[in-house]
DNA sequence: TGTACATCAGTGAACGCGCGTTCACTGATGTAC
DNA sequence: TGTACATCAGTGAACGCGCGTTCACTGATGTAC
């Protein structure tokens, strides 16, 4: 990618059988770590599926590492696609109702593709070390748009900031702050960042509790109204 | 066991034996959970590393699921005998430091044991259901503990719910609330109980985050301080 | 206390399975002249 | 437009591996009389 668009052609009919097979792959992949999880994802078992003989993907993937990361790198953006729409559908100043559509695209995604949170969030995968240069980008787009609600809500004035004043942070966790601001060009103040992180850490949470089923079976049964809650009291957290 | 204690003879040096190498077995498999994560706990390894033939184990454990449960419930009771000594090691009216106090133990048992923290709180292990007439009792030390804390302070006094009286919970929410509320004997109101329930999930979301490398590589440096930073906000949230 | 039998721990071979990955190959599709 | 060659997709066999689980067995340890 060192010299960008090197082709406008049209692609050959051979490139675009090519890219379907591997959107069939990467669909295929998903499936079956729906029903047996990451650990056990196989490039055997793909190819069965597939209708082609075990050796064939490997034209196509270069080892069973490399379809993990095309399926982390998937999952982060159909996920990120989703946040995304959600909260860019609400109306600029909506910032409480940004955060809440947020909140909630994650975790309607989560509920219906439990095997995909689960690599993304879940358990790290044991011998498995995704590529930061390639799943960075996708990966970080959720934190990113809420961050973003957050300074635009600050900049709005939006934010009814409840943090005493007089609370100080500790000197290390004030120079992380200010790290993250600089990086990210924020306004957000440090101590309404640092609550920012505890409710973004908060939301998922809520959310894998619920997904990886340790609230018990029937413990729970208002489960919709319970994370609405949560959001609403996590709203409160950061003044939203 | 129908007939409780059927035996208060001292053990034989047979059952010694076998307690031990049960013991021995669960050690093995934890370090195999360490090394390799819970979905490639394999019989065999452990075997191995026991210096036995594969088929022996089948002797103390009657197959892969058993051993499994077995390195459940291990760990949540290690886990659930930190918490109560963290927690108990405080003055009784210190209501907001045992709270600390829990969420630090949690937070240092996962770090120290990532693999097993893994297990019972990150992806569910695909193909695996854990028995729940086995592992509940165990599974549900630390958020009973947390729970008691809560209801401990509330009947004190002090709990300074700074829940707006207003703040009434759907009534679906609500129901919920009230069976807790009922099964476990408890005193505190409905809104601060779903509060904890936020506060509960919100402490796991923190170390799961910390835990399965979700924070990135060095965007926070001061890890124990944002911790505790977190601890102390939620604190604030159900106002202990 | 001594013998006869039952219980138990551990062995070793075997079953059938699925996995990742390599390699030499066939045949079809594209490209250059 | 037609031929010669290069590229690519997919085949099929093979490698070496580890797994869970069963089964008939040997030998040591315990128990009953």
């Amino acid at each position: 990618m060192t010299s960008a668009e090197t082709k406008a052609k049209p692609p050959t009919p051979r490139e675009r059988a090519r890219t379907r097979t591997i959107a069939d792959i990467v669909r295929l992949g998903r499936e079956h770590l729906a029903v047996h999880g990451a650990a056990a994802l196989s490039l055997r078992a793909v190819a069965r599926d597939l209708g082609v003989v075990s050796s064939a993907v490997y034209r196509y993937v270069e080892n069973r590492d490399e379809l993990l990361t095309l399926l982390l790198i998937d999952a982060y953006n159909e996920l990120g696609d989703e946040v995304d729409a959600a909260v860019d559908a609400l109306p600029a100043e909506d910032f409480a109702g940004q955060f809440r559509a947020l909140g909630n695209a994650v975790r309607w995604w989560a509920l219906r593709e439990p095997a995909s949170y689960a690599l993304l969030f879940g358990s790290p995968v044991p011998g498995y070390q995704a590529p930061g240069e390639r799943t960075t980008g996708p990966g970080t787009r959720v934190i990113l748009k809420l961050v973003s609600i957050f300074d635009a809500a600050y900049r709005a004035g939006a934010l009814t900031a409840e943090v005493p004043p007089a609370v100080v942070l500790p000197p290390k966790l004030a120079e992380d702050m200010v790290n993250i601001r600089t990086q990210l060009g924020l306004a957000v103040p440090d101590a309404s960042l640092a609550r920012g992180v505890l409710v973004w850490t908060s939301v998922f949470g809520a959310i894998s509790f619920e997904v990886f089923g340790q609230y018990g079976a029937d413990t729970f049964a208002a489960r919709d109204e319970l994370f609405a809650h949560q959001l609403g009291v996590l709203q409160g957290v950061v003044g939203l």
